[in-house]
DNA sequence: ATTATCTATAGATCTATAGATAATGC
DNA sequence: ATTATCTATAGATCTATAGATAATGC
């Protein structure tokens, strides 16, 4: 993950801590390795004791931090989650203004999704091990993405850049585009053998445009 | 599952016992078991113990017919991918006369990928867990679905019922279609609320076949 | 005699916490 | 005095196996 000062965002899960800067910062530690370990070896085969010890912390001051270890689960698949929404909002807003914004903003998206795969095969791996709140809220997360290609797909249908299909088709095709980013990080052992990121970026563009599979003449 | 009477497969896990038809109806009894506890709990959460009382038999005999925990996995995501794969194989056959072969074949797998829901699912979450050589070989399971359909538009294309793309073209729409299937299954929690796996395989071959984003005089 | 099965448990964890110690700020 | 941190471990597992028993077939 990008090492981004994001200022805190609200987790809901409490410390026995009281300065909430060094919250912020021990999380932080905390956060970074544990990633590492759960791409690794995945979350249920990394202890609460290596992720102490990568963390360069005490067993017993994580749990100062976070009340299971679950609760660092969700704080990895929540930051994960915020970043790759950042990143893409900031996307969407940059892109905007040129021609061919749809195929500029499944670009901006994909290469979001290569350079964070391992992440996001993450969250598609582990969200199961989540308590029921926590998994409900990863997942609404997932939809909140969506919308955001929902809003940009009206826009440009009501600018006419893309037909005007009925809410519900354009909602299922905002699924798509997110789900096709996220083929690339689960398939990406197969396909990066034969595809580069540009090339799948070029095709899987083609694609969604109908491009390459509508017949010329109807 | 269903409860096929699939001949054994050679699936190259040991087992002590001798009688190769009782190994077949013990396996299968342990992955009934197994399948049904994993979807449940997951596989981690699931203990040997678990798997051994829902099967009938005893933790002791458990081992007779598996060495580890990782095999009862194996078995599980290798029988899932062969009742996959059969019934895609035998719908595209049955499918292959009519008109609209490709709108016929979709909705088929669709209606696979609704009807083994939890067991698509499955597959995604745990493949981590299996050791190395059988990750590789149920991730190679997954191409050799997908092939299936790159045979199918392949033949559309020299019948001219498909447009004539580059091979590397036909083969990333393969791995859309399939991949679209199992969009079905791991946001169906969100999918299942808005659309019926009807309106959604509609919807989904508009997509698929262009004729939703294409716009309509070039 | 051989094969299949069960019972009981060794051995190896792992999570989470209690209680002791160090650092900080009034 | 209060807050942050560490050490050491209680308590609760869980996998896999050793050794005893039951069933089978010559």
């Amino acid at each position: 993950m990008k090492n981004t000062d994001t200022p805190e965002r609200i987790t809901d899960i409490p410390s026995q801590v009281k300065d909430p800067d060094l919250i912020g910062r021990r999380r932080r530690q905390i956060m970074d390795a544990a990633v590492r370990l759960f791409i690794e070896k995945g979350f249920h085969k990394t202890t609460t004791r290596e992720i102490a010890r990568e963390s360069g912390i005490s067993t017993g001051l994580l749990y100062e931090y976070v009340s299971s270890k679950e609760d660092v689960l969700y704080l990895v698949c929540d930051a994960i989650h915020a970043e790759v929404e950042a990143t893409v909002a900031e996307a969407v807003q940059r892109v905007s203004e040129g021609s061919n914004v749809l195929a500029a903003m499944i670009r901006e998206y994909f290469l979001v999704c290569d350079r964070m795969s391992d992440h996001i095969l993450l969250v598609y791996q582990e969200t199961k091990a989540l308590p029921d709140q926590w998994r409900r809220r990863v997942l609404e997360n997932e939809v909140k993405l969506t919308n955001i290609f929902v809003s940009t797909l009206e826009g440009l249908a009501r600018s006419g850049d893309f037909p005007r299909l009925p809410r519900k088709s354009i909602e299922l095709i905002a699924h798509n585009i997110t789900v096709l980013g996220h083929m690339w990080t689960f398939r990406r052992w197969f396909l990066s053998r034969h595809y580069s990121i540009e090339d799948y970026i070029k095709r899987q563009t083609d694609f969604i445009l109908g491009k390459s599979t509508k017949k010329e003449t109807q």
